[in-house]
DNA sequence: TCGTACCAATGAAACGATTCAAATTTGCTG
DNA sequence: CAGCAAATTTGAATCGTTTCATTGGTACGA
């Protein structure tokens, strides 16, 4: 097999310049409609592909976005990645994606990598605190958008959302629906999210004088930290049961749920309400379809790209921090208590 | 700001040849070791970082891998990539991830863009039949490996798992632990993967002259098209409940046990076992735990990588075809009944 | 017939790395 | 210290595009 078809050889079988060629690559209408058709035969008679390595060393930069999410199997990611592929798309780049699964080392890679690719950009969920490496990025001028995570708008763009506003919401949904002693189930207030959404639980409590709100520490944030806060809840009794119980995310609240439905000692919504926080798919299909909390990922991973853009584009860097509010998805699990 | 450094910066910088430079970061034992820490430090002064496109345009090829899936929310997806990028990192090569959200267009895109940029060669678990279009890849010498799909062997390389032994593998299970009268749940029979575990459910059951196998026709592969399997069952009544249950997938055999426990009619796995198959991350904390057929997506990505390495290695293509067998995972869904 | 404008097409000069034959230096040996 | 081999360094040629100043044609008005 001989190696393929260069720009050249389409010139030599269209019997034009290879200037000519490039132009009905890049720019259709500067050439004749008979040249055209001339050369766009013959691109296709000896299958010709476009080198993308020669256009980049050329134009200087590649058609590439490079995007670096903690966990690619988090379906929060999975969204946000998706819709970031799609914004692209429609401006003409492609997104190289990289995995860092929570690893610096493996982070780190990727950002070599992408750099050698002299990608257009960065998006990035950077593993704990890496603001040195990131500074670097920005001292070589490669614009960097962080997601899911605020920055200093003096150094960097970023796209979040307001875990504080998602934990006010869920809060304010069980007190609207008439339950007073709540609890929040959350793993280590460590986590910046976490600890938001516990804040704004906290403010939504407050401004009702007679309601309280209990924490429960979990054990990270999976299905089985969650049954084993429903077990002790279980163990307490009918006697200290809250009425509202709000946890940091979906997984905690479906193993809260298991647990209290499996031993039937409570029932859902009629003893105790449970909302999550994600919106996973599993929420819409659990035992009890579960109410919970939805972050915006299509409109999180679209204005990343545009906020990106604009960096790109613009000379002088002006950074943005955009913060998108949480929605409230009401269910079965937290159902208005029918009157009495 | 001024562009990035280019090798021939550092080598005016630390007072060599360019291609003093170039052996440095290609060859460095070719280099005196006075000169390389030269070249070293002039690297880190400028904050050079080679530019892959120039590399690539000389050497011909790029050092990236192309793989495209169904769909990375898939969770064996999402493990057999992240085994390929463990694995293609370990021979020096990146992987470039598409997901094609089972669209055929958007595979199309894919298969271009991976084309333009060079890839040394292509991991794909084809939407539909496609077979025309990558044809047209290997012809053009794009190494081409099947994933999860067989391959015609005079063509390509492939990867997949039997699905047929591990439908086996779960109807024996269950006739081993003394289940006689089975059911098996899954979606449209003209998916290959439901028809072949159904297929390997059938050959183990022929197996006990006592034992029978039905098939309750599932709308989908979901929790919700699982529940109202299992809501049909509970309405049937204890007497015409099968022993044992084999669901196509996890999804749905956690939509059967959410209808079985939430009603509280049977029992799992007293009146009933149940067993599904992928063993994703629900599995184990399931109200149940669930029992489960897993597949060895770690190695099915491993491999995948490691036909390619010999089909771009090697000038004379000889494809192999490399199918691996599933593992049981018992867990108390299917518990053995205690001697009464 | 000439001048002017416009449109298409041309082809040489980059882009930044790798490669490799040739030039140079170094290290030994006698 | 000459002579030779091995080790190191050099730098021009090359990869396949895009870019853009230049050339060649054609049409139109004066």
């Amino acid at each position: 097999m001989n190696r393929t078809a260069s720009i050249k050889d389409v010139a030599t079988h269209a019997g034009v310049a290879v200037g000519t060629v490039s132009n009905v690559l890049n720019y259709p209408d500067r050439v004749s409609d008979r040249t055209r058709e001339r050369v766009l035969r013959s691109i296709d008679e000896l299958g010709f592909v476009r080198n993308d390595a020669a256009r980049q060393l050329r134009v200087g930069h590649s058609r590439t976005i490079g995007l670096i999410v903690l966990d690619v199997g988090n379906p929060f990611f999975t969204a946000v990645v998706r819709a970031a592929e799609d914004a692209a798309a429609l401006q003409g780049s492609a997104v190289l994606l990289g995995d860092s699964g929570h690893n610096a080392g493996r982070e780190a890679n990727y950002i070599d990598l992408f750099q050698e690719q002299r990608v257009q950009g960065l998006l990035i969920s950077p593993v704990g605190d890496v603001t040195d490496r990131l500074d670097l990025l920005r001292e070589r001028g490669v614009p960097t958008v962080l997601v899911d995570r605020l920055a200093d708008e003096s150094k960097f763009s970023s796209v979040a959302v307001d875990d504080d506003a998602g934990g006010y919401l869920a809060a304010r949904h069980l007190l609207d629906t008439g339950r007073r002693r709540l609890a929040f189930v959350g793993g280590p207030t460590s986590i910046r999210q976490v600890a938001d959404r516990l804040q704004g639980a906290r403010r939504a409590v407050k401004e009702e004088p007679d309601a309280s709100l209990e924490v429960l520490e979990a054990e990270g944030q999976t299905v089985l930290a969650g049954r084993s806060v429903g077990d002790m809840l279980v163990e307490r009794g009918r006697a200290e049961l809250p009425e509202g119980i709000f946890c940091a995310n979906d997984l905690l609240a479906l193993g809260v749920m298991q647990s209290v439905t499996m031993t039937h000692t409570f029932r859902i919504p009629e003893d105790v309400a449970l909302i999550g926080y994600d919106d996973i798919d599993f929420a819409v299909s659990a035992v009890v379809p579960l109410s919970s909390i939805r972050q915006p990922t299509q409109l999180l991973g679209r204005t990343a790209i545009e906020l990106l853009s604009e960096e790109v584009e613009s000379r002088n860097p002006v950074h943005r921090s955009v913060v998108f509010t949480p929605e409230l998805v009401v269910r079965q699990s937290t159902a208005a208590l029918s009157a009495r």
